[in-house]
DNA sequence: AAAATTTGCGTTACATTATAACCTAGCATT
DNA sequence: AATGCTAGGTTATAATGTAACGCAAATTTT
């Protein structure tokens, strides 16, 4: 499990893989991938950087979508009600979840420099969380842990 | 140490401490606390709550202040700057700091129902955090750790 | 004190991000 | 076919945040 989206890796599986899990999980929950959000969905992915609702419509608008800002909102809205994506809060962006379904709490590296961002579940960070809250009878239902620094690639460059 | 923004307390004493704070820091540091930004920042601390930029700009306008969004975004901008208060990402919103000053990492927990805010450090938290970036290879420059969910009292009631 | 520099903020204009409300066409169920 | 539901087209507007210019008061330098 050395794998992160900070290494150089095949990229092409990333985007497969993110686009068949969402075939497979539109299938299962009886909701449609249309073709407007099948190309929304492969846009995020297309890198790993949180993307911005205006630049994606830019894309999809050249691409003979609907230009008007509810065509991409819609489109973001529904994949994180399904949680296949997420919004980076401190970015106002949004980026692809390869996770398991279901509402799962992530933590976010982001690159300040190179814009990576890796999504990652760290039960202990969780479980401190979770203990801090116990601790102030407070009920936790949305965690947004984004740490903005920078990738060891651009450390040492 | 039982205190919390959660419980009741008499706020005149958030209040004051906060500006008093303010007026030693600024001091200190030669930078001045001008009848603006003194009273912008005692409308942040008006409630333990975050509060938007144009919430806070009609306030002031009110009050006979210039209307235009740069005069409080400039004085956001130099409390955040000077670490009196902080931005709370996922509301778009400010809330005052009362913690040692110089940067340090908090975590946010924000009561979904009643508004209230509570800043705390955690170094159980913060540690395990730093753990995962060690094993990255990244570097931690700042962190937005925001908790959304329900206080004690919320969830009671 | 006079001159030079910095700082605070007034002002205008604009950029970016997001939502409300209404409508229509297609698909799905009966 | 009739009905309801879903996706998305369309228009308008709301909410949040910046760039750029200028001036006057405060601070520093001469
Ligand atoms: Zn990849
Ligand atoms: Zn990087
Ligand atoms: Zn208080
Ligand atoms: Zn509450």
């Amino acid at each position: 499990m050395a794998s992160s989206v900070f290494l150089p890796h095949n990229h092409q599986h990333c985007v497969q893989d993110a686009l068949r899990q969402a075939d497979t999980y539109c299938e299962e929950q009886g909701v449609r991938l249309t073709p407007l959000r099948r190309r929304v969905l492969e846009l995020i992915w297309e890198e790993h950087k949180p993307i911005g609702a205006y630049d994606l419509l830019a894309r999809i608008a050249s691409e003979g979508f609907n230009s008007a800002p509810p065509t991409v909102y819609r489109t973001l809205d529904f994949f994180i009600q399904h949680g296949l994506i997420h919004k980076v809060e401190s970015l106002n962006a949004y980026i692809g979840c390869n996770h398991e379904q279901g509402s799962h709490t992530s933590v976010f590296f982001i690159c300040q420099n190179c814009g990576v961002t890796e999504e990652l579940q760290n039960p202990a960070i969780e479980g401190q969380l979770a203990l801090q809250a116990a601790g102030m009878g407070f009920q936790i239902n949305h965690p947004t842990l984004e740490i903005k620094g920078l990738c060891k690639a651009c450390r040492h460059a």
